[in-house]
RNA sequence: GCGCCCGUAGCUCAGUUGGAUAGAGCAUCGGAUUUCUACUCCGAGGGUCGCAGGUUCGAAUCCUGCCGGGCGCACCA
């Protein structure tokens, strides 16, 4: 599972929800339903029935383009035998035109042909719609618009942003662009740890480079930074640089060694301006940067532990305050409030995520690596403890794993302690911005992940985002063909004569196409980006394999233009796909 | 030790939240090009779904136990 305790779809919903999927899907649904309504003797109230009904894609095309199993999970309760009870459904259907044929097979599943009527529908939508198709329009059900906060990367600015960070920017972007298909009001929010104790190890690791102290010497203070940019950043402010900041002022560097504040502003200036860079080279944007320090300036920290003191679920012990997290589901309770009078993380941490709710995101998505699962309970107890009416699986979590990457055969190491690691930018500089994305969004989160920069580096069919980008540069280059051959495309001609695209691969890549929607709706429910990847390699390969069994430049005008449509259909998915991940759609390889 | 996660073909991984004969790419072997880009395609072999039980019409999927690996178990963040 790539995510932890999402809220529970509940019963029914195995169905889509009715504003998403294709046409043919909600109408499939529809005639099911009022064939189950008609049958006379079944024993079983309406929402049983409904609970019942599940339409999933076939695996193998014999079995159709749709199956239900609902005469298997309504034999029992119904008493009867599944393909009976599946044969009578099958009688009471309602006649479609959607539908060319539908049998009874297996133990009693329902297995429906889509007629060349409901393709040609949905082809036409494809190109009617271009760039939205797939995307769920702004009415719907209200809970599919729900305000939702995608909290994702939030490194410390403590140094250049590393792989695991790139992992986390590719997933929560695209978990944020899928779940905006989707309806949704999505935030990108970045959580800004500029208040902590990393934050002065930072500034006393640049401070003892100042006094020239290398890692390992006399003096060299504990857990301070060891990276080589600590040098630089040492360097810069001896130099008395000015480097701006994010709010548009400018921090100049004092070249004052016991200026410790002065480094710690100079160094945070400095390397959030690099994290920026790095963010903007890989195409991520967020809409909000929430700072740490603004919750102890607007008093939401305070305000949080006097909140957890009300709930009476705190207590005093060794000088320090308490919170009992193991109320709510937590391996041991844990301090609020340290001996020394300072508070724990946990403490800003709860606080924040109590902003979250309180602007009006009733659905927060955290993003974050599998080492910080710890944070999940403490921060859920929290809120808990609060009392606020939060629901208690509130944030939802996306844990990932870490990366590993490999050149000429050859793991990189990634050490912050060591000082040397690969950067995002590294791998962009290396692989280019479109590889590191899909790379790093086409495997599930939770299993640890192994970036091949050869592989990502190579323009061959082995490479996934090259063989994916190719498809849709071929289009594009067929229509080039068309015009330098004098021929002609025309849309209307081509929908008229979508009854001649009969071949197997035609027919597999219009089922695929308008597979698109439904793919999106599952990858933004589970969260799971990594769906849509594969399901776009798929798209791509059905579509060369139909490039290379059958030339579309034909000079049968009618079944030209019905093939230029297909294509045209399949670029536009392919093009729609890959915006979603964040990986340009080039024209041209 | 406790908690969470992972274990599917030689390798890297999918598997539509319990369905039909477990799939794809790579690698291996065998084929295809006077062609809209061979930067591609077609075919073949390859499996105890970590192991053992259980639940049921039906399990890679859900439950229990074990084996192996990762991560986490601070008055650090």
């Amino acid at each position: 599972m790539a995510t932890m305790d999402h809220p529970d779809p509940g019963p029914g919903k195995l169905r889509p929800p009715r504003d998403s999927g294709t046409l043919t899907l909600k109408d499939l649904l529809d005639l099911i339903e009022s064939a189950l309504a008609a049958l006379p003797d079944l024993p079983l109230e309406p929402a049983a029935l409904r609970d019942a009904l599940a339409l999933e894609r076939t695996r193998d095309p014999a079995h159709g383009d749709f199956a239900t199993n609902v005469a298997l999970r309504l034999a029992k309760p119904a008493r009867r035998k599944p393909r009976d009870l599946a044969t009578a459904i099958v009688a009471a259907l309602p006649a479609s035109d959607i539908i060319e044929r539908t049998e009874v097979a297996g133990p009693g599943f329902i297995n429906f042909h889509l007629s060349p009527h409901a393709y040609a529908g949905e082809l036409a939508r494809v190109l009617e719609e271009g760039p939205r198709y797939g995307a769920v329009p702004a009415s719907g059900e209200p809970d599919r618009h729900e305000p939702t906060v995608v909290e994702f990367v939030s490194a410390n600015p403590t140094g250049p942003l590393h792989v695991g960070h790139g992992r986390q920017a590719a997933l929560g972007d695209a978990l944020a662009a899928l779940l905006q298909s989707q309806g949704h009001a999505v935030q990108r929010e970045y959580y800004y740890n500029d208040a902590g104790v990393q934050i002065h190890n930072l500034a006393l690791a640049v401070q003892a480079r100042v006094r020239g102290l290398k890692p390992g010497d006399t003096g060299w203070p504990e857990n301070a930074y060891a990276g080589e940019y600590i040098q630089e950043l040492a360097a810069d402010f001896m130099a008395g640089k000015k480097e701006h900041t994010q709010d548009g002022g400018e921090v100049r560097a004092s070249a004052d060694v016991d200026d410790l504040d002065g480094i710690r502003r100079f160094a945070v200036a400095c390397l959030r301006n690099e994290q920026d860079l790095d963010l903007q080279k890989f195409g991520v944007k967020f809409d909000v940067y929430y700072l740490e320090s603004s919750l102890y300036a607007d008093g939401k920290v305070e305000a949080t532990v006097n909140g957890l003191v009300a709930s009476g679920k705190t207590f005093e012990q060794d000088g320090a305050l308490w919170l009992r997290t193991t109320d709510y589901g937590d391996d041991k309770d844990r301090v609020v409030r340290k001996s020394d009078g300072t508070y724990t993380y946990f403490v800003p941490d709860v606080a924040y995520h109590v902003t979250k709710w309180e602007r009006g995101f009733h659905r927060a998505i955290n993003v974050q690596g599998t080492d910080h699962h710890g944070t999940v309970a403490r921060v859920r107890a929290g809120l808990q403890a609060l009392d606020m009416g939060i629901p208690a699986q509130y944030p939802d979590y996306v844990l990932h794993n870490m990366v590993k990457v490999m050149r000429g055969g050859e793991e990189v190491k990634i050490s912050k302690r060591a000082g040397s690691y690969v950067t995002v930018r590294d791998l962009v500089d290396w692989v280019g911005r479109d590889a590191v994305r899909f790379f790093l969004v086409m495997r599930q989160p939770n299993s640890e992940f192994t970036f091949d920069v050869d592989l990502a580096r190579s323009r061959s069919e082995e490479n996934p985002v090259y063989y994916v980008q190719y498809a849709h540069a071929r289009v594009s280059s067929v229509f080039r063909q068309l015009r330098d051959k004098g021929m002609t495309h025309a849309r209307e001609v081509g929908a008229r004569n979508l009854h001649r695209l009969t071949a197997p691969h035609e027919r597999a890549l219009l089922r695929r196409i308008t597979q698109y929607p439904e793919v999106l709706t599952t990858a933004a429910r589970l969260l799971e980006p990594h769906q849509l990847a594969h399901y776009l390699t798929e798209l791509a390969s059905e579509f060369h394999t139909y490039y290379n069994a059958h030339t579309f430049l034909v000079d049968d005008a009618e079944l030209r233009s019905a093939r230029l449509n297909l294509v045209t259909a399949t670029r536009q998915v392919i093009a729609n796909g890959l915006g979603i991940l964040g990986v340009s759609a080039p024209e041209t390889m």
